[in-house]
DNA sequence: CACCCGTGGTA
DNA sequence: TTACCAAGGGT
């Protein structure tokens, strides 16, 4: 009954990004993925959980040891359920994220009490357990029983974020979600199972965060990332959180056109630099200080503009305060760490960067 | 959404 | 040395 219509003038906005991304990926998968790790073996859904459990923020080598021991001691899902929980936390100990195995342990129960012993039918089912979310959830599903659902773990997202150019931190919601219906649309009709393992394989073993390996890449043609020179910036990585800020008086003690410095200690900040001596946060009276710390009598003091210098891990906001001294007083030089410097004779001075900026904007301009 | 959990590897 | 991250999920 419908009118044939007129083609649409311009195709769907189709993604930037690989074409037939999972085929290609399956056809990778059967020569250079992985098919001898020990959880490939079985179909039991009890053996798969574990390692997707075992494997979550787990790097493939470190599992492989616990793997063997857990199995060994719990071989089926009846075991584990009828152990006490202390003998689960002994065969995880040294793994981390305990909060995994006393998870597995409740959800082992669980299985056995409620569900008759049988392990859920279905990712939905099996994401109602303790410690399963949905891409654990799929990804047991996919193996065990080749349910079409799509996961989303670290491979994923930093595979989907290269190959389609994908911007934005993945933790964010938006993005998340984003990527959640691409590897939604990308699922292929069959072979679920196989094409979840070659996601991971990819992630893991080409596409990797460091160094990834683009030249063995299926996708290198098309990927988005790599055709436009963004592999090192994909994914975005976690903004960082607000340098801490700091707050330093800093005390320009000068005698006509002459500076006291202080040399740093050579451990920390400005190691072995010259440097203007710190005002103490607490310090009350900054004339009795002046006496006390270098034998110096103040006679004026001028606030000079403040300046801001930005560390890798902190923010130094310097409020320098300049304090003319009267000449001749003696002064007490603890440790041959104080210095006067000649305004006219910075050039060569071991100074930091905003020392140097708050010095020459003293230098007399006549 | 922010934060926590643990250990091992990397730049 | 430090920051960041790895087959995430719970609170």
């Amino acid at each position: 009954m419908t009118p044939p219509r007129p083609a649409p003038s311009a195709p769907p906005p189709a993604a930037a990004g690989p074409r037939d991304f999972a085929a290609r990926l399956l056809d990778w998968q059967r020569t250079d993925g992985r098919h001898d790790l020990p959880w490939q073996r079985s179909a039991d859904p009890y053996r798969i959980w574990l390692s997707e459990i075992m494997l979550q923020q787990t790097q493939v080598e470190t599992v492989i040891p616990y793997y063997a021991r857990f199995l060994d001691r719990f071989p089926t899902l009846a075991d584990l359920a009828a152990a006490p929980v202390e003998d689960v936390m002994a065969l995880w100990s040294g793994l981390g994220y305990y909060a995994r195995a006393r998870n597995l342990h409740r959800a082992a129960v669980a299985v056995a009490t409620q569900h008759g012993g049988r392990f859920p039918p279905s990712a939905a089912a099996i994401a109602e357990l303790p410690g399963i979310g949905r891409s654990t959830a799929a990804a047991i599903a996919a193996f065990a029983y080749g349910e079409r659902a799509a996961i989303l773990d670290g491979n994923v997202k930093r595979v989907l974020c290269r190959a389609f150019g994908i911007d934005g931190f993945p933790g964010e919601k938006a993005v998340e979600n984003r990527l959640w219906a691409l590897a939604d649309a990308l699922l292929p009709q069959a072979e679920v199972g196989r094409y979840i393992q070659a996601q991971m394989d990819l992630g893991a073993t080409v596409c990797t965060r460091g160094k990834p390996a683009c030249t063995r890449c299926p996708f290198a043609a098309d990927c988005v990332a790599l055709t436009t020179g963004r592999v090192g910036e994909l994914p975005v990585p976690r903004p960082r959180k607000a340098a801490p800020r700091r707050h330093s008086r800093m005390a320009v003690l000068r005698c006509g056109d002459r500076v006291l410095l202080e040399r740093r200690p050579p451990a920390g900040i400005w190691g072995g630099l010259l440097a203007l001596p710190e005002i103490p946060p607490d310090g009350a009276n900054v004339g009795q200080w002046t006496q006390a710390r270098f034998g110096l009598r103040a006679t004026t003091m001028t606030p000079l503009p403040p300046l801001t210098h930005v560390f890798t891990h902190f923010v130094l906001e310097i409020a320098p305060l300049q304090i003319e001294v009267e000449a001749g007083g003696s002064r007490a030089d603890d440790d041959g760490a104080l210095c006067w410097l000649a305004l006219s004779d910075t050039t060569g001075a071991a100074l930091p960067t905003p020392v140097r900026r708050i010095l020459d904007g003293l230098a007399t301009p006549d």
